[in-house]
DNA sequence: CGCACCCCTGAGACCGCTCTCGGCGCAACC
DNA sequence: GGTTGCGCCGAGAGCGGTCTCAGGGGTGCG
């Protein structure tokens, strides 16, 4: 008895173990036509029997469905895809992508040049996009061959649904808070302008000051901590007699903390600060910071699921955020 | 003029355009055997003209290779997945694979079952395995399947090649610039026993310090924030007289330093703080840490290179670290 | 001039799966 | 009893590549 390598088992195997033809194994495998109980049985049996597994590229083949997933992260310079909050998203979507036979990559979609959407579609080996901090411009350029297997982080439109935080729930509250304690002269660090979700909380945070009688002190930031010091300087600057700072993301609130420190100014006790995400080293810095949560992980794993079972989604979910009180604030 | 659906090129469009067969046209692509120089131009120039580019799914059915790269983290439970580290190794694995048009996904390997090994063996949509945190008792149990196409970020062995951060030289040259503005009473908080990771350093500080003639003072950590919280207490409750403690990673060091200024302590006046990765948020803490870099990206770009284009690589590549000297020590 | 050899090429099998299509058996109904 | 209809099944044609193999044309040598 000749030892010959042991192949891994096929199909073909299965359905000859089996009993039925090919055919029939693929059906009740892949699960789309109508088997009989027996056959149905006598495959599962066979396929456990033979630890089967099909091959998801000769899958992909036939049918004409992609092998990846790609995570695409709109931006100006291929530095967008350096941040942890993709990283985030990117192990969210490989963990799901795992147990379904897929693979991630990752991609740089150039703000200005939608063509790459276009590539995309063409590219037999993409079984559907999973957008990043993507703008309405990127998002209208979305060819109709990606559509129904096209999702987004962050605002979408009528053709890719969206999965995002409820970024403006979380400005208002975080605002509401700083009000609440005694805040009122708050200013806003911002996201870059360009970024569609850095609309939602400015316009949260213009409507609680207006509501409360207050000016707006906006200053924009890039999401990093030395733009969160530097924009923390302007501030400091522009308007002396300011009492709390709500930085758009725990980076920025960070980067505001060290500036502040720098500076002698006692947090809270002078100014209040406040961020938003929740990053595992808000809870660490000095003050600890208050902030509000950010399920980017949850977020991502449901729009990576989304895209692979091509479900029916939403347009567009916006999932809850939760305030975090620590010293800061 | 009917404008039926733009399918996409195939090999035999090209073939056909450049007026060869597909075989020829597979040749030139693939570059395996011998074509005219008349050949492979007509072929280029239809592949460029038609846009054409291979079906990764139809080429890997045809070769047997995979079509994605698995990324296994080693552990005893699936939270070793929710580490910022790992994060950093996927984000640059997935760089990679991406202009090979092969994807990456995410998997716990569980530290007393090495049995995942062989299905990942066996699996036929796996192209390579990059492991994470491994130990010799798994890195033995890699299945010959998977012997050279697989690698380590970490520890290696003789049939899985490693790339690794130096982090021996690391800890000396930490704990050297410790001792040269000082301090005598060092204690290092390493990370947990099983991860191999941690024996250099480990090994280095007790030479380091057998050296000078200091006694060793080590407490386990588990490579989190909270994790150096508790050691950085167990080292005041056990060496109260400890003047600078070394921690195996920013973030335990963040964790110690967090633990440090809710007691009062004065960092670096009464105790120095150090820690090794430096990650973004190092530079922000109060105060800014001093640490040693961790070029986590380059030899996880290196090591999916590796093992995508299974190419020779040296068994073992240390890359080095750089002391980076801010306020904390 | 004949032969051997080599370079190049095309035909075609194959990788493992999906899915259409036609056939078969059986129950229901007229 | 004959027809219709339906449920289940197998044959087989792809999907888009790779790679073996046999053959054709040219060159070098005897």
């Amino acid at each position: 008895m000749t030892s010959r390598a042991p192949r891994r088992a096929t199909l073909e195997d299965v359905a000859r173990v089996a009993g039925v033809s090919r055919s029939t194994a693929s059906r009740v495998i892949a699960g789309y036509g109508a088997a009989s109980a027996t056959a149905r049985d006598r495959v599962v049996a066979a396929a456990v029997q033979l630890g089967y597994a099909p091959d998801p590229a000769a899958r992909a083949l036939a049918t004409g469905a992609g092998v990846r997933l790609v995570v695409a992260v709109a931006g100006a310079t291929p530095t967008v895809l350096h941040d942890p909050y993709v990283d985030r998203v990117v192990r969210a979507a490989a963990e799901v992508c795992a147990r379904r036979e897929v693979g991630v990559s990752l991609e740089w979609l150039p703000l200005h040049a939608p063509a790459r959407l276009g590539q995309l579609a063409e590219d037999r080996g993409v079984r559907g996009v999973l957008m990043v901090n993507t703008t309405e411009r990127i998002l209208a350029a979305v060819p109709t061959a990606l559509q129904g297997r096209t999702v987004s982080i962050g605002i979408g439109s009528r053709t890719v649904p969206s999965f995002d935080v409820d970024n403006g729930g979380a400005a208002r509250t975080i605002i509401g808070h700083l009000l609440a304690s005694g805040r009122r002269r708050i200013a806003m660090v911002t996201g870059p302008a360009w970024m569609p979700c850095t609309r939602r909380p400015v316009t949260a945070y213009r409507e609680v000051t207006r509501a409360a009688g207050l000016p707006a002190r906006l200053v924009p930031g890039d999401f990093t901590a030395t733009g969160g010091q530097a924009a923390m300087l302007t501030i400091l600057e522009r308007w002396p007699d300011t009492d709390a700072v709500f930085a758009n993301s725990d980076a920025m609130a960070l980067g505001a903390l060290a500036t502040l420190r720098r500076r002698g100014i006692d947090v809270p006790g002078d100014i209040a600060v406040a961020g938003f995400d929740d990053v595992p080293f808000a809870a660490l810095s000095a003050p600890a910071l208050t902030t509000a949560s950010h399920p980017v992980e949850q977020i991502a794993t449901a729009a990576a699921a989304a895209v692979l079972d091509r479900a029916w989604v939403p347009p567009a979910t916006a999932y809850p955020s939760e305030l975090i009180l620590r010293e800061s604030a």
